[in-house]
RNA sequence: GGGCUUGUAGCUCAGGUGGUUAGAGCGUUACACUGAUAAUGUAAAGGUCCGUGGUUCGAGUCCACGCAGGCCCA
């Protein structure tokens, strides 16, 4: 037996069977291997974290990663895949603070920072086992022998490296992020510990909607174009305190602002106010509207008139410049103008907030993006400082408040005493308040309330927290913006739009990118400083190792700093030593003039941890430099769409800012996976699919061709189990199927297939060269798909390959070639033709479905490996994983060819049709059918497949009528499309005008190529309508696509006398297989004549009958046979005698 | 609140540059076929193309404004 035959398929043994062999055999390995010496094409791992088990969404993602490193290979590129897992970060020491039921706080008191980091660096890899499970059951192909792993001093050292490149070329710096700080407690606050219940209070504050006065220049003259004297701006805040720190006033782009003529209501003054037109409402009253300006000054002034003067956009407002509101300490760099922001709400306020860089995070946002400064002042030491100290006071610039606090609540209430004497008041004001009032004199405030909202308070002090800057190191992304945009465009995004859009938005809003964090468990900050800003930032281990020697042979440390100095340098002999918290930590350097240095204690974001990949998974530039250079950029990566603001960026950044270079050519970044209903799956509402029961009970190549064919790979899939159940029986079972088919036929026949000895083309029946061209046609649009990154079509054309035109067509109507006789050419070239489809198919499908599609190939060549080996011939690969992809070859095109398929489908599809609503079943010969066609090339078309035809709807003769014949009665339809540009407008005159015309005006049409329609002036050509032919008189008739068919219903004797015929042969057949005769059994029949019609029918059809269902003998007798068996057909009984001859 | 994205049959999805009757598979129903048979074929029913306006002779498709879901960011 040359091909393995298959009773009933189970996919996911048909995957353990396939692991196996690749286990055994290392063929992940050898499909490298066998690619030695060739072109490389690069893939980058986003490194997982292995702290977390593996979800189904897990298998969609590295499907994606699989498929195109699996094509590339077939693609004939060598393509390494190292896996990589991802170590650092929150989640990790979430998890290992609730294992031991700590918190943060209780680092360095309960638990040494030393203990904490082995906890983290043991639960990290703790479910690396079910990861290594997943990725062989799903055959996913990556090199988990020798992975990047985050956390080594390897990887460390790299980034190390990359670190000080950044601080060599002056991007890497100390700055300050706006962090909720507590200064009564002296310390900032994690938004964990800002979201911990009881942290927003309920507080009443001195609200203030202060006036900025306008400049007059060209940007803002419209302005005061539209009116007469001063022109405001007004803006509201609930922190009057940070107004000394104003720098900048942020609206809305698309907000509409009005301008108000007014007047004050504390000064009386005539004003003109700038806010937005929907909080008109918050600070004028209907009474004053388009009131008597004239009579203000003399009357009660109880109500104020004001009128809307002039309306803009937020846009036209950008640019303006005002005067400083409270001028204590002035910027160094030209601020106070109008920027655009898109926190900015017409809910409160007047639609303008109040920017002050140091205060607000939003602020410090949008003023980085628009490069105004903030308002800072030098402290003793001559660094920048902002004008609240870290107590909570004013600094003694802001001179009015010199050393106050800011907040009421930060005074005892024995200094608020002390405070009240001081301001010579009965009562004490705060800051807040004295800010309005001098602002209320100044005609600088509009507005003054008391406005109760929530604000946070620090959980261990309960007293209102400051926004406030706090140090952070910074790389400095904004200096290289421009480039990295530029650099962007070259980038291959799928979906474009991800590129384009949220990547290129982000882009184009880049702010510096904040690499501090305060944790214990990540990649630690190499830089060390002294007190007075000496610095030195550390690029590798040697660097460290000879700093702290240098530091050892000075004489400014102290005996416990030198000890532990001496410690490391023995663990670094010792090649123990670790590049984390706290060892780290506990080396102390030297500055050049001889200054103690120790190490900022900020850890890294980790996510420059994963953009360092590139370099650091090979650890360069210390090892391994020539692989990094080959491997360099990645050709392709894959990660969901939520990592394009991550991995994404952080890769593209790196790369881009340090070797003007992008990291990655092509990228796909894929949606989510959602549970059927598209609600996000989560453990915690136990709707999430479990992979391995899933793998476990569909089979890998089910559930990924699946999750990749149902949508595409952006698109977020709902995930339905029910849908693996219908790929798993339409397409796979179809293929298996057809495969089954093919197996048991060629077994038969002891049919071996040979390379080189084929039927030549010339001598190929029609069929076989329609389903080769057909498959040449899938070779090159499923490249076409891969190539363009689209797995979803590339499945789907498969799939419809295989179940629409090699299993329903070509099969379907090829059975008789392969069970029948002997082994003539014909059946020689039906075998070949199949088994080339379906070793194709293995091929094209077995990046999608890697096991099936190895097991396929392997079931369909296995019989012929030795001889392929011999002769070094495509088929001598063990694998289907090391064969080259088949080569497009369009000479084995032949689209008319296919064009006749197509119509031979939709004529048979109409005649069937047409049998159903007249139920004349298909086994009933009929005569002929008639088709009108218009032209010779469709005549010619169909007659290539009229046999096609005429078995496929048991029919005996087609004919053709044309134009000639007279009886053809045609239909003629207005063409939209060629008319609609040239008449427009008159277009349903038209349109109704030819669906009148008559068959003589449409003879004339023909004849003439243009037609006058009667009673207008519009002269139509032939190309503007569409005719076709509708009826033809006497018959029965339906069309579809273009093509009409008429079918001759009458049943002759002899017609009817073949349906007969045809309907025993279908008894006997059943009869046969039921009873279990082999289907190679010959047979004798008996049959009792109790029924005329039927005996003729049997007799007129002998032949037939006997040669169908392989009788020897047909015997009509008028007695019963002996063991006779009664079979009912339509209308007669059937006595019966059906026997095995010898 | 902002950016991006999705919305077409009961379900899952197709529907270049606008063209008048919007398709497929599954499911449902009916019928047929019967040496691929735990397979296969044919057909029927099933649609406010999320809504409202607009552009156009003509809109599922283009524009605007909404609604609903998703992701990311505030």
């Amino acid at each position: 037996m040359q091909y393995k035959e298959y009773k009933s398929v189970n996919y996911a043994a048909i995957a353990d069977e396939v692991l196996a062999f690749w286990k055994e055999n290392k063929i992940f390995e050898q499909s490298i291997e066998v690619r030695e010496g060739s072109p490389t094409f690069t893939f980058f791992e986003g490194p997982p974290s292995a702290n977390g088990t593996p979800g189904i969404h897990h298998v969609m993602a590295r499907s994606i990663k699989d498929i195109f490193c699996r094509y590339k290979t077939l693609r004939g590129f060598q393509v390494k895949r190292k896996g990589g897992w991802d170590t650092h970060g929150l989640p990790v020491e979430l998890q290992v603070e609730k294992e031991l039921g700590i918190t943060k706080e209780d680092i360095g008191k309960k638990i040494t920072v030393e203990e904490y980091n082995q906890k983290c660096r043991e639960t990290v890899m703790r479910f690396t086992d079910q990861w290594d499970d997943l990725t062989e059951k799903m055959g996913y192909w990556v090199d988990l022998e020798n992975p990047y792993i985050t956390y080594k001093n390897e990887y460390i050292e790299s980034i190390w490296h990359l670190l000080k490149e950044f601080y060599n070329k002056g991007l890497l710096y100390k700055g300050y992020t706006i962090q909720p700080y507590s200064p009564a407690a002296g310390t900032g606050l994690s938004s964990h510990e800002l979201n911990m219940p009881g942290t927003y209070k309920d507080v009443k504050d001195t609200s203030l909607t202060a006036q900025f006065k306008v400049i007059e220049n060209h940007k803002s003259e419209f302005l005061f174009k539209a009116s007469e004297g001063e022109v405001f701006i007004l803006a509201w805040t609930t922190t009057p305190w940070t107004l000394p720190a104003n720098s900048a006033l942020t609206v809305g782009k698309n907000i509409n602002y009005v301008l108000v003529k007014t007047f004050n209501p504390y000064t009386y003054l005539p004003v003109n106010v700038v806010l937005a037109k929907d909080l008109i409402g918050k600070y004028f009253s209907e009474k004053g509207k388009d009131g008597d300006f004239e009579g203000f000054e003399s009357s009660d002034k109880k109500i104020i008139p004001w009128t809307i003067i002039a309306e803009c956009k937020g846009s036209d407002l950008e640019g303006i410049e005002y005067e400083q509101l409270l001028p204590y300490v002035q910027p160094e760099a030209p601020a106070f103008r109008v920027i655009i922001g898109d926190f900015v709400t017409t809910e409160d306020g007047t639609g303008v907030v109040h920017t002050s860089p140091t205060f607000g995070a939003d602020d410090f946002r949008v003023a980085q993006q628009h490069g105004i400064p903030s308002i800072m002042v030098k402290d003793e030491t001559g660094k920048d400082v902002p004008v609240v100290d870290r107590r909570g006071r004013f600094v003694k610039e802001i001179t009015d408040f010199a050393l106050e606090y800011v907040k009421e609540a930060y005074l005892t209430d024995d200094e608020k005493e002390a405070e009240r004497i001081k301001q010579g008041r009965d009562k004490y004001l705060s800051v807040d308040e004295r800010i309005a009032i001098k602002l209320k004199t100044e005609n600088k405030a509009f507005n003054v309330q008391r406005y109760e909202h929530t604000y946070p308070h620090c959980w261990r002090t309960d007293k209102p927290v400051l926004y406030y800057p706090l140090d952070s190191w910074f790389i400095r992304t904004t200096a290289m913006k421009d480039k990295l945009v530029e650099l962007n465009k070259t980038i291959n995004w799928k979906p474009e739009s991800t590129g384009t859009g949220r990547f290129g938005n982000w882009l184009e809003n880049l702010v510096d990118w904040n690499l501090s964090r305060s944790r214990y468990w990540g990649t630690p900050l190499p830089i060390w400083r002294s007190e007075d800003g000496e610095e030195v930032c550390i690029g590798s281990v040697e660097e460290l190792v000879n700093g702290i020697k240098h530091a050892l042979k000075d004489d400014v440390l102290n005996e416990e700093q030198r000890k532990k100095n001496e410690s490391f340098i023995h663990s670094f002999t010792h090649s123990t030593f670790d590049l984390h918290r706290p060892y780290v930590d506990e080396v102390f350097l030297v500055s050049a003039s001889g200054k103690l240095m120790q190490r900022e204690t900020d850890l890294i974001d980790v996510w420059f941890d994963s953009g360092a990949m590139p370099f650091a998974q090979w650890h360069y530039p210390f090892e391994n430099k020539e692989i990094f250079d080959a491997n360099y950029p990645a050709d392709f990566i894959s990660e969901g769409v939520d990592q394009t603001r991550g991995w994404f960026f952080t890769l593209h950044a790196i790369s881009g800012m340090l070797y003007d270079s992008i990291a990655f050519k092509n990228v796909v970044s894929t949606g989510l996976v959602l549970d059927k209903n598209g609600n996000k799956m989560s453990k915690r509402l136990g709707n999430a699919i479990d992979p391995f029961d899933t793998l476990g009970k569909y089979g890998a190549d089910p559930t990924r061709w699946y999750m990749i064919t149902n949508a595409e790979p952006w698109d977020n899939l709902r995930f339905n189990l029910d849908g693996i159940t219908e790929v798993r029986n339409k397409f796979f079972g179809t293929l298996t199927n057809t495969y089954n088919f093919f197996a048991l036929y060629a077994n038969l026949d002891n049919y071996k297939m040979s390379e080189t000895d084929r039927v030549p083309y010339a001598n190929l029946p029609e069929m076989d060269r329609w389903i080769l061209s057909k498959l040449y046609t899938l070779i090159k649009e499923v490249g076409e798909q891969f190539d363009d990154y689209n797995p979803t079509k590339a499945g789907r054309l498969v799939q419809d390959f295989v179940c629409d035109q090699l299993s329903n067509w070509y099969v379907r109507l090829c059975r008789r070639r392969f069970w029948q006789g002997e082994m003539t050419e014909n059946k020689k070239a039906a075998y070949e033709t199949l088994q080339q489809c379906l070793v194709t198919v293995a091929q094209l499908m077995s990046p999608i479905a890697p096991f099936y599609g190895d097991w396929l190939y392997k079931s369909l060549t296995d019989s012929i490996r030795e001889e392929a080996k011999a002769s070094n011939s495509p088929l001598r690969h063990e694998s289907v994983h090391f064969t080259d992809w088949p080569t497009y070859d369009a000479s084995w095109v032949d689209a008319n060819l296919e064009t006749s398929m197509e119509l031979s489908q939709t004529v048979s599809s109409l005649i069937h049709s047409l049998r159903k609503t007249h139920k004349i079943k298909v086994r009933q010969p009929l005569q002929r059918i008639l088709i009108p066609v218009l032209s010779e090339s469709t005549r010619e078309q169909i007659r290539h497949v009229e046999d096609i035809i005429k078995s496929e709807v048991n029919i005996k003769a087609i004919e053709y009528i044309d134009d000639d014949s007279g009886i053809l009665k045609k239909k003629v339809k207005p063409n939209f499309k060629a008319l609609g540009p040239k008449y427009g407008k008159d277009m349903k005159l038209i349109a109704e005008g030819i669906n009148q015309l008559s068959a003589e005006d449409l003879k004339v049409l023909e004849k003439e190529k243009q037609f006058l329609i009667p009673n207008s002036q519009f002269l139509i050509a032939l190309e503007d309508v569409e005719i076709q032919t509708e009826d033809v008189p006497g018959w029965l008739v339906v069309s579809d696509k273009g093509i009409t068919v008429a079918l001759d219903i009458n049943i002759s004797e002899e017609l009817r006398q073949e349906g007969i015929a045809r309907d025993f042969v279908n008894r006997i057949q059943n009869y046969r297989k039921d009873t279990g005769f082999e289907v190679t059994d010959k047979i004798s029949i008996k049959l009792l004549n109790n029924n005329e019609a039927l005996t003729a029918a049997v007799e007129a059809n002998r032949e037939y009958i006997s040669q169908e269902v392989q009788a020897l003998s047909l015997e009509v007798l008028s007695e019963s046979p002996a063991n006779a068996v009664e079979i009912e057909m339509d209308e007669f009984m059937l006595v019966v005698t059906v026997e095995v001859r010898a």
